[in-house]
DNA sequence: AGCACGCCGACT
DNA sequence: GTCGGCGTGCTC
């Protein structure tokens, strides 16, 4: 009965394979412990998924396994399943399933002293409910929060909260310890044997509360009460390699299996969410805010033919008035740096980034030339590095211009900059202009007026969630302000704008669903992104062509496929992108029309096919 | 993902 | 003649 191994490994190939198990090892074999086993020529780590009596395996005589590492199952039956319905949603194999739900002690083959505990998988405990949580009043979304958590540690229940990034990670662990000191923090960014302890911790046997980032989501609990994803839509949850799985989702998918409930928060939801619960899928909890800020839109049309005015005449009196009644102001402008792009006047020769062919920024705080997409970094040439006759004049407004101007007008203000990279908020400042990453404070601390310099950059990105991630920034910088904001566009008609001044949700998501309809977009249908990479463009066109033409020639009906198109990065660290998009109802059925087609196309050299579900 | 096997150009 | 290019295919 144990003479097989059934065993999945952490590569791109499906599985499960066949090993012999020496009589000496056989007692110590289980489903769910890693065993060390011959791979491909190689020692690898694998994943015991099954055991059999005989192999079905046409390949003559099995290899045998070296040895069992775990004296205790390291994966459960739940935390099996779970990971094997991950593969297939997204297309990995079970083992690089498995491997991402692993701390990476685990995945390098670390002995472990696990002790036995069983898990509760089928057994109904609670309701299986989902709840979305528009928490536009802070203190009464904390309240539902806090006592739905506490019931469920009080029935003895272990409870996942997972949060965008550590910022937010750190503010709720102090929240989260004020109903319960068993909070367990899991975040990948933790040391090695930190982790490890942590994840030990998580499998152990009383209610607890397992605070993590998207990889929390397969944290080992053996009685899971109830899921919490805090801004459910936000951009880190989902994974950007493969598995390209999104966090929210995953708990979904879980919270099916264990009938537990799940509370995804959120002030502006994702259109696909708000849709469920539009649906009845799930239930929406709306908290108002006790008193919104006064939001005003400022035309900036009027402002065009005026060089250099980046404040409008409202915002500027707003200012003076605000910073003289001693109350704080935020400048919003989404942009790291001080200028966006470097140009010689003589030769129009622009800096760019050799791996990326994006326009560089310039650092004026570090005084470096950088990439945003790859981490490139260079020194600002003196001279024009093509024609050696003239210095290199910059252009484009990031927030440390923003500042230098600011410096000009309000001579006596005190400034402070905020981007992704600024550790602590500046202790003393009138005005402080920041990026988006100023939102990770967005429960910490509020101004007296926000100005969101312009807001038409993220709506003008060829990107069919850049409406909603409009809005949604709207909203939640309204939130951080107590009296005012001020938003300069040149877009005031639009429906993003026009909404969120009025807190018309409703108006919104109506449009916003209207749009996503009319052009078959999520939640009507999903979609499925491949990108096809290669350091020769010519690779990667012709390789997109192959699989392209390959599609159309076996497609299938209720799925639609693009046109090859250059990537929204159309070069990225080396590599020239391109992308097909493949619309159809059902993911796994796209899935399944995708992997067909990859089937016997010519592989054009060095060119790197990826395949996103949900992108 | 690696690694081995396999079929066409420049070397001692 | 052989060394080696990377194109193709497999890993129980």
């Amino acid at each position: 009965m144990n003479k097989i191994v059934k065993v999945v490994v952490g590569l791109p190939i499906e599985g499960p394979f066949d090993y012999w198990v020496d009589e000496t090892l056989r007692a110590q074999i289980a489903v769910g412990k890693r065993v060390r086993i011959p791979f491909g020529g190689r020692k690898r780590i694998g994943y015991v998924v099954g055991q059999a009596d005989k192999s079905r395996f046409p390949g003559g005589r099995l290899k045998p396994i070296f040895s069992v590492i775990d004296a205790t199952p390291i994966l459960n039956d739940e935390l099996l399943q779970l990971t094997r319905e991950v593969s297939i949603y997204y297309g990995c194999s079970w083992g690089e399933a498995i491997e991402t739900s692993l701390p990476k002690a685990l995945r390098s083959g670390m002995t472990i002293d696990l002790p036995v505990t069983e898990n509760f998988l089928g057994q109904k405990t609670s309701l299986h409910q989902i709840i979305l949580l528009q928490d536009l009043n802070r203190k009464q979304g904390w309240d539902f929060l806090s006592e739905n958590i506490r019931q469920s540690i009080a029935a003895g229940q272990d409870v996942i909260v997972l949060v965008p990034e550590i910022t937010v990670l750190n503010f709720m662990a102090e929240m989260l310890k004020k109903i319960s000191d068993k909070v367990i923090i899991l975040d990948r960014k933790l040391a090695a044997k930190e982790e490890l302890n942590n994840w030990l911790m998580a499998g152990a046997k009383e209610a607890k509360i397992v605070l993590g980032t998207r990889s929390a989501v397969f944290a080992p609990v053996h009685h899971l009460g109830l899921m919490v994803v805090i801004e459910e839509d936000h951009q880190s949850y989902k994974q950007e390699q493969s598995p390209f799985y999104h966090g929210r989702d995953v708990a979904l998918m879980r919270a099916g299996k264990n009938d537990c409930r799940v509370i995804l928060e959120n002030c502006a939801p994702c259109p696909e969410v708000w849709w469920q619960a539009k649906k009845g899928t799930m239930k929406l909890l709306s908290f108002s805010t006790e008193k919104s800020a006064g939001m005003q839109i400022v035309d900036m049309t009027d402002y065009k033919s005026r060089k250099s005015v980046l404040i409008s005449v409202p915002l500027r009196n707003a200012i003076e008035k605000t910073v003289r009644a001693e109350g704080k102001v935020i400048l919003f402008l989404n942009r790291k740096g001080f200028s966006t792009m470097t140009k010689c006047p003589q030769c129009q020769f622009i800096l760019q980034c050799p791996r990326c062919e994006t326009n560089l920024s310039y650092l004026y705080a570090q005084k470096k030339m950088t990439c945003g997409r790859c981490n490139y970094r260079a020194d600002l040439p003196e001279l024009c590095p093509q024609c050696r006759s003239s210095y290199l004049r910059s252009s484009g407004i990031g927030i440390e211009k923003l500042e230098s101007e600011l410096a000009r007008i309000f001579p006596k203000y005190r400034l402070g900059l905020y981007d992704r990279d600024t550790k602590n908020l500046p202790v003393q400042f009138d005005i402080l202009i920041a990026t988006q990453a100023i939102l990770r404070l967005q429960n910490q601390f509020s101004v007296e007026l926000i100005g969101a310099i312009h807001m038409d950059s993220e709506l003008n990105h060829p990107d069919f969630r850049s409406a909603h991630k409009t809005f949604s920034l709207l909203i939640q910088l309204r939130q951080m302000t107590k009296e005012k904001f001020i938003v300069q566009t040149r877009l005031p008609e639009n429906y993003c704008f026009k909404s969120a001044a009025k807190m018309d949700f409703k108006g919104f998501y109506r449009e916003e669903i209207k749009f996503r309809r009319q052009l078959g977009l999520p939640p009507f249908n999903h979609l499925v992104s491949i990108i096809v990479r290669a350091a020769q463009e010519k690779a990667a066109f012709e390789q997109v062509n192959i699989f392209y033409r390959k599609m159309q020639d076996t497609l299938k009906r209720g799925i639609m496929v693009t046109e090859p198109q250059p990537d929204v990065m159309p070069k990225l660290r080396g590599k020239y992108r391109f992308m097909i998009l493949v619309k159809g109802k059902s993911a796994e059925k796209i899935l399944s029309f995708v992997r067909t087609s990859l089937k016997g196309i010519k592989r054009k050299s060095g060119a790197i096919i990826s395949v996103n579900v949900d992108p």
